[in-house]
DNA sequence: ACAATCCATAACCGTATGGTTATCGTTTAC
DNA sequence: GTAAACGATAACCATACGGTTATGGATTGT
């Protein structure tokens, strides 16, 4: 259960990595040339990124010709729904108990 | 847009400070001595990340005597349910639902 | 009054991390 | 065939970050 969230977490929470996987997710699939201008940062920083999106399962490449193109895959952000929904769920089932108890409690 | 969720993706990326707010969010309020024990690291290690998770909106602390309590915040959270469900439709049928969840927790 | 507990902060340290430039193998273009 | 473009990797650097111990202010217990 711990491990799932985590390479996910870690990969979104550098700024620069985020707009990656956002820019791919909102435009559809770019060469790393693409994404390397806009991006503020040199075309190796940016492999590296990819690398690690790709890691986390949230990108994959395809080679064509001398070029990568990367697209956004959203579903590897399930893990992080089922957390969400997970630890979400207890403040909603706290909040069901504070809200019978304090019915019971009325004369 | 962008600063909304990066500072929650950030506390969370780290193991240690997730788990404190899982535990938080499981168990309910939670002194830092109580949070120290069973954590794996010292004391002051707890207070920092706990002020980090404070500045991200993810915990709340209330003051008795020398005690400080921490309790869990998870409509904090609501800022990376908007970010998911921008950046991804694939998964908007859930999302909603959890987005449903979240807005019941409102005061 | 004194000692002990609680927690925050300061000072410090090693490592992880995000950035750079340099380079090299491929592939396209001329 | 030669040059240029593309992208990955290596080598390196500065800093951010998570951890530690030390300490001090506030509160509680004896």
């Amino acid at each position: 259960m711990q491990t799932a969230p985590d390479a996910l977490f870690r990969s979104l929470a550098d700024p620069t990595r985020r707009a990656l996987f956002e820019r791919l997710s909102r435009d559809g699939e770019q060469t790393v040339r693409m994404l390397t201008d806009n991006s503020g940062v040199s075309q190796p920083a940016v492999s590296k990124h990819l690398g690690v999106l790709k890691h986390a399962g949230l990108v994959r490449s395809r080679h064509k010709g001398r070029e990568t193109h990367y697209s956004a895959q959203p579903r590897a952000l399930s893990p992080l729904v089922d957390w969400m929904s997970y630890y979400s769920r207890f403040w909603h089932d706290r909040f069901d108990r504070l809200e019978d108890l304090l019915k019971r409690m009325e004369p």
